[in-house]
DNA sequence: GGCGCTATGTTCGCTGCCACACAGTCAAAC
DNA sequence: GTTTGACTGTGTGGCAGCGAACATAGCGCC
């Protein structure tokens, strides 16, 4: 495995990277597991470096809508940069797959001694705030379909193959809508021969269609990370 | 006018806050005034003392919706506190008054300078965040009618006042509906004597009323400020 | 008083999504 | 080989909200 597939970590300075990385335990996050839930402190950060997790909000008794997604581009526990040791939404494993994981006091003490890694935890929040406001109108204007293949194109970036596991239900979930909308939207992607898809295996066939059929939200988000990260 | 009527001013201690008012230059916010866009560099900071401003995201060629509210309670421009000089969304003013402004050189070095300064802003911009997470499932989820009641609620915190000025034709560009379906919801209000308008004159008259007319994002935002500024 | 502008109220047909129900399909366990 | 359970596809009825158009009401202004 090579060492530190995790951007904000392969962008500090070497010492601090080394220091940084004496601190972390490779860890594999499985599917579907529950990182944090909102409200309670957090106990470890991680930073996905082949895996992925969902950022899920959830209010009174609604099913919750994924509100952003953490690869090997960011991490989960940013807010710790922030001062605060409450997790503010829900995190669940959507990718399984390798990660770093450090206990929070570990990760405190090398934040505070470390200019270079507040400055990559403080430009990462800022997309993610920018991430959950595009959601926000995304969420209220965009039709399941274009969503869809957002998050498929999303989902494609931190997967790092063309092909996933993910059932429509739990998509579902994900984007906040009923099971047979996602059938629907899924079987109109297939027709159009932009992705395959079989019993929860997901396979992107032509990257280009899928991102005419993506709404907007999906280039800009690109664009507001590129602009931070060059 | 009494001296710096904004939360995040009066928490600073004595030295730092009389320091950060020197900085300061006291302006009336106009209605409708847009004091930021997206992607365009800020070029001041806003403290608003009995003013406040609507956090706005657009897409594409989506008409827009509001995600977030700043009343005196909060600021424009935290992101600063990210080391970030560019404006994450549109920011208009909701509700005419007065503010402190500082121009950014200035905040940057004065909040260089300033411990409290910074924790205030990072607690600051958790809280924007846990609004903005909120926001997408409550445009995802709630009907016109509870939002209405929340986004109401909000308004006449901020104003400081049981009446505000408000059409229907903005207050449904705020939530990212029809004008009828604001005419339709307030209508509801009104006649359980919720509360009163004619002509762009909102009036409270039931409060508790009100606050449980309204969806669970109300009470959840208030907690969560309440959690992270006691 | 009359004019024009802005704000509000109402209607109609449509659509995107929902809730519920049920049937078909595949894989692995027994 | 059959059973079991998870996943996927389809169909029906219903509803909130949409788009567009139109009607009314209050207000300032000449």
């Amino acid at each position: 495995m090579p060492i530190a597939q995790n951007h904000l970590i392969q962008r500090l300075p070497r010492t601090e990277r080394l220091r940084l990385l004496a601190l972390c335990e490779p860890v594999h996050l499985v599917l579907a597991n529950v990182l944090c839930e909102p409200g309670t402190p957090v106990r470890h950060v991680y930073f996905p470096t082949d895996s992925f997790i969902s950022l899920v909000s959830m209010i009174d008794g609604s099913p919750g809508v994924e509100v952003g997604m953490v690869g090997r581009e960011g991490m989960l526990g940013a807010e710790l940069a922030l001062g605060v040791a409450t997790a503010p939404l829900h995190a669940l494993v959507q990718g399984p797959g390798a990660a770093w994981r450090i206990g929070v006091a570990d990760f405190r003490r090398e934040l505070a001694a470390s200019p270079a890694l507040q400055q990559g935890l403080h430009r990462y929040l800022y997309v993610l705030m920018a991430q959950l406001a595009t959601s926000a109108a995304c969420l209220r204007f965009h039709l399941i379909g274009p969503r869809l293949a957002r998050w498929l194109l999303m989902t494609q970036d931190r997967a790092h193959s063309d092909s996933f596991q993910v059932t429509q239900e739990f998509l579902a979930y994900m984007l906040g809508v009923r099971r047979v909308g996602v059938t629907v939207a899924a079987g109109t992607l297939q027709r159009s021969g932009l992705i395959d898809y079989h019993r929860g295996d997901f396979t992107v066939l032509d990257r280009k269609g899928l991102e005419r059929a993506a709404c907007g939200c999906y280039a800009a988000g690109q664009k507001s990370h590129a602009a931070l990260f060059k």
